[in-house]
DNA sequence: CCGTATCCTGAAGGATACTG
DNA sequence: CAGTATCCTTCAGGATACGG
């Protein structure tokens, strides 16, 4: 069996950055909330509760930067600013869903792994 | 639009929580490998080119404190341990194997993006 | 051959205060 | 309303050395 070589997992593996992508915290709200219609970052900031400016300014760059979602400023005041997921960004869509629908599926397991886990992170404190 | 509260983003969620594991980085690396069958770790660790000892044993624990990987103990000398995945497991090789055919498709873009990104990211050390 | 225990660094992400 | 700049804490994950 072929090795999977350094370069090849760290780098070129396109699945894993896709998956780090997908996985920093506010991503997937964000693309499934975009996903609805355009948005203001008033009404996301509304919409994902605990999300701070910064985390959302910083994860939309990101999304900008990986050509997933656009950014229309409207030149009036006060400012009006909205957000739109690209064509690219429409195609990330699916996965997340299918992700999302997977682990409805097994929302069970998973649950119970993580209060497991929750549990003995406690009590490995004190 | 109803928003989406702290508590369902950060513990109901099934769906980050299974983002979250499935981009642990030697995640989607075992699963894949222990999908073509049951493995000892010193496979695992030719296989995987990079890992080191601590997290192939760390990523698998973890992976069994998730259910998705089994531990077989042989009582001899030497030591002759395999894992496998468990039902469970199997199911999680769909996704993932979505995921990266996703990611393979779409893998101009992705590279195209990482490379800007690297690029960026140096330019703004010095 | 297989596993554990430490130490250390970088990066993620939260809180807060300030600008236009 | 939208965005930037700091500071600080936490933790993933790598290096290394030891034990059964």
């Amino acid at each position: 069996m072929r090795p999977i070589s350094k370069e090849e997992y760290d780098l070129k593996c396109a699945t894993r950055q896709l998956l780090e992508l997908m996985s920093e915290k506010w991503v997937p709200g964000l693309i499934y909330t975009l996903s609805l219609g355009p948005q203001r970052p008033g009404a996301l900031t509304r919409r994902l509760e605990g999300i701070s400016k910064k985390m959302l300014t910083q994860t939309l760059r990101n999304l900008e930067d990986w050509g997933v979602v656009h950014r229309t400023v409207f030149e009036v005041v006060p400012p009006h600013v909205e957000y739109a997921l690209t064509p690219l960004g429409e195609k990330m869509v699916e996965p997340i869903a299918l992700i999302h629908g997977w682990a409805q599926e097994n929302r069970e397991n998973i649950a119970m792994v993580f209060t497991q886990r929750l549990a003995s992170k406690q009590s490995a404190k004190p």
